[in-house]
DNA sequence: CTCCGTGCAAACGATTTGCACTATG
DNA sequence: CATAGTGCAAATCGTTTGCACGGAG
């Protein structure tokens, strides 16, 4: 069960990097079909899996249908916007949040746990604005 | 666009809240089936998103695939249990956790939250306990 | 009597899988 | 060369929708 960095493998641990933004499978099969024409989605599917098993890279499951994934495999929070859908990293908000307090409470032995903030980004705030002038 | 309380309708919230459970939308249909044989999934999905709409019942978008329906629509955190995916309610945890603030920084104007606390229920870590004894 | 709600089946979007083939280590 | 990974198409899973009919207010 070993681990081979195949060109398609790399190439896809490069875009989502690169991006530098938090991509659903298909956005980054359009982008990575570019480079490699051929490359078909369940390749993308199945690194994309494989490497945020390896924690290469985080996957995002919140808010909705599409699995989002993190070009920063790093540990933080996420801020989400409810109008784009786009995603944003966080510096850890939990300071002071004990996680396994509260799981100890109901039984639970915690092993993690996901903050996602929800609301409007800049860019979406300013459509808005601009569209409450125009109407 | 008034809102109707069909024998369907009554009996869908009727049965998620008794069931002290959160819910995908085809348990919810297995359950309520038995009550009303001939009632349809869709009806079941039309039905939990109206009356989560309404503010009857909480929605969850949290943690994989599935939609889940939570028989307390007031406002509380929860916690995941990665084993068996149960979900249960935490009191709010977020006492000192100031979203708007965070999200100010990034320049979102912020709405909610969501935060899920993932862990393993007692259920699953006795049967894991009782696993290891027995291999 | 008006329309909101229903049941059914078909459509849908995201993801996964079986298969024969390819190429990495 | 063994076997992990690939491309393709079909399958699957959760959910939504179009439509003609039914029932609540």
């Amino acid at each position: 069960m070993q681990l081979r960095m195949t060109n398609q493998r790399e190439i896809i641990l490069h875009e989502l990097i690169k991006s530098q933004r938090h991509l659903a499978a298909d956005e980054l099969y359009d982008i990575v079909k570019k480079v490699m024409p051929r490359i078909s989605l369940a390749t993308v599917y199945r690194n994309l899996e494989i490497l945020s098993g390896a924690g290469m890279i985080g996957k995002l499951e919140i808010s909705g249908r599409q699995k989002r994934f993190d070009y920063d495999a790093s540990e933080h929070d996420h801020i989400y916007c409810v109008v784009c859908h786009r995603i944003d990293n966080l510096e850890m908000v939990h300071k002071g949040l004990s996680a396994e307090e509260f799981g100890a409470v109901v039984g639970y032995s915690v092993t993690g746990y996901r903050l996602e903030i929800v609301g409007v980004c800049p860019e979406c705030q300013e459509k808005t604005e601009n569209k409450e002038k125009c109407s």
